[in-house]
DNA sequence: AATTAGCACTTGATCGTGCCGAGTGCTAAT
DNA sequence: ATTAGCACTCGGCACGATCAAGTGCTAATT
């Protein structure tokens, strides 16, 4: 686990794990002398392999095979090793027109990012629509539609504007919805459902006058919106990508992914729990979600001020092209939290987007 | 094609047809023979399984296999031969959950029903919303946020609000921004983007007044929320359950389906291209979606006043639990319909919602 | 002392072989 | 018209031989 490790052991199994990446399969002593990379004989590079699989970052799959990276040799090449990873001219057309898509809804923007981010990195993609901590509604506008029913409209966020139709029993008119409209914003703005007492529903039911029987309807309207937009939701994208692995060839690899893909609550759980400023990599087993240990989840939080919106990531083989995947993901999230920034229209000068 | 099969034929291919949906396995003459249906020896259930398989019903995998049917047998046993489908207690009390939440957005109504759907037949479910033909705001209301910035509500039906925050670089007032409201709903109601001329929108930025400058986003937002709002939508759910059925045991068939899922577009206009009073029902090469021809699709279009606003549906082997999987989808889509009805605050009393 | 060449060894993958069983088609008997 | 019986076909599976890749070790080399 410590950096005992020579230069040339460091050269030797970055060697290896990026020739895994690349092709996908053991990578043997005379590839790797083959290669030119690195200036050894085969048979002195076999001593180093045989070193490197004794301490633990590599693996044979069986007597007579190549090595293959384990998970600490990963790890280490994650936290230690790999290099950047430099983005195309395509790649970077396509983050920005992404980008600069301003006006949108938060869900769209996520759900395309996590089709992008599979596009680009050719895995398939994660993307969560994070529930804030406790929500509130800021504002609420009423609405005439007919004479029997109205549209309520509840502002809980600059972006995220909840409107719901109710019905009436009796006639309204424009001025007693004027009217409702003030008692809520004036009792219920900034207020926790679950910080409502009955003594206040009474007070409010009261202070619609002629018109408080639509109260229930109303706080029935309320606590959904702030409930629903409280579930946090998580879509898949580019499963389909899966088969191009052949790591992932197989029925029952395939069955544990879907499976674990398909397991929404616990991913939730896991990107949930994550803290948020970095680029969270979960190699083989250190991704709880999947069972087989044989996955690595890459995701990074997207925050605005502070707070987490949602995240983005990959899912794909242990063996990925970890440079690329961090990098992509990095940028992404970075660059969705720029924009929904900037999608606020209160204006923040003192906080500028990353570059 | 023709109906020309005896009273015994038909018998002999249901119970075929029956046996493989259940198992999955080629079935041959012994079985039917042991199983009871028919009360008639190998041998002659063998000849009738040869005629059969003559005229076109039945195939043979190869020589000494049992028989499958073929896409024409699924076709007539859909058609004539199938059984209604006794639906559990528990599969009720499911089907009643979903329906009885009244409050939801359209969105999430059709995508739990997909969530449903693919619960209760086990198969993968596609959920489609459809793009109505051509939209229209009917009615525009602005609510300011802060000085320099409003929010921008466009009703554009019951069950469809969209909202977007709009930026100003001068100043704004209550008054000015009642002015404007005015003015979209007096010139804007009911107008489709592309019957807007120059002319006209010179005129409103004349009658806006100071704010003229807010036409141009404002026309901007305007376009978008009809646009997005445009954009059909189609999720898959469960394809994990893909897994369960041997048919798709094979890496390669497997690749294929998720392909097939995943080129939505290809999807949709198969959906939209559906007449919407049935069930539709694509066995095999029928579904234009699905290359290798392995597959069947189902599904049912939402209609709702006469016109679809989604569909829903199951994709699986050719082997498929017909019955199960059409009552399914008959009884949820007219369930969805009636629920949407029911969520339209405007009374229709002439119309009832199917039972 | 470090590196390299050479060689025997291990082992999964591949391919051909033969056996088994399920199911058929046909013929002859009922 | 139906059924019993039988020879035949063909996929699936287990077994075994062969192959190639890659190793670990030892002895030679720098």
């Amino acid at each position: 686990m410590e950096h005992d490790l020579s230069e040339r052991k460091k050269q030797i199994l970055k060697a290896v794990i990026d020739a895994h990446i690349a092709c996908g399969e053991p990578v043997g002593s005379k590839l790797l002398a083959a290669k030119g990379q690195i200036a050894l004989s085969s048979a002195t590079i076999r001593n180093e392999l045989a070193e490197l699989t004794e301490m633990g970052y590599l693996m044979q799959p069986h007597t007579s095979a190549g090595r293959v990276p384990s998970e600490q040799g990963y790890r280490f090449y994650v936290d230690s090793l790999m290099e950047g990873y430099d983005r195309t001219a395509t790649e970077i057309r396509e983050l920005n027109d992404l980008l600069t898509q301003r006006t949108r809804q938060l869900d769209r923007i996520i759900d395309d990012a996590g089709r992008l981010i599979s596009t680009l990195t050719n895995y398939p993609a994660i993307a969560v629509r994070s529930h804030p901590r406790s929500q509130t509604v800021r504002r609420f506008n009423l609405m005439l539609m007919d004479t029997y029913s109205f549209l309520l409209i509840m502002v809980i966020s600059e972006a995220n504007v909840v409107t719901k139709t109710v019905r009436s029993q009796i006639p309204l008119t424009e001025e007693e919805l004027k009217t409702v409209e003030q008692v809520l914003n004036r009792a219920l703005v900034g207020r926790e459902p679950d910080q409502l007492t009955l003594s206040q529903m009474m007070e409010i039911e009261a202070a619609m006058g002629r018109l408080g029987s639509l109260m229930s309807p109303i706080l029935k309207c309320i606590y959904e919106a702030l409930r629903a937009d409280n579930r946090s939701d998580l879509r898949v994208e580019g499963v389909d990508r899966f088969l191009e692995y052949p790591e992932f060839s197989s029925v029952d690899r395939l069955r544990s992914m879907l499976e674990m893909l398909s397991n929404k609550q616990e991913l939730l759980e896991i990107v949930e729990g994550a803290q948020g400023d970095e680029v969270n990599v979960y190699i083989g087993s250190e991704n709880a979600a999947d069972q087989s240990g044989d996955s690595t989840l890459i995701f990074k939080t997207i925050m605005v001020d502070g707070r987490p919106i949602g995240a983005i990531g990959v899912i794909g083989p242990c063996r990925m092209d970890y440079s690329k995947v961090i990098s992509t993901v990095e940028q992404l999230s970075r660059g969705i939290a720029g924009m929904i920034r900037a999608q606020r229209m209160l204006p923040d000068p003192d906080k500028k987007d990353p570059p």
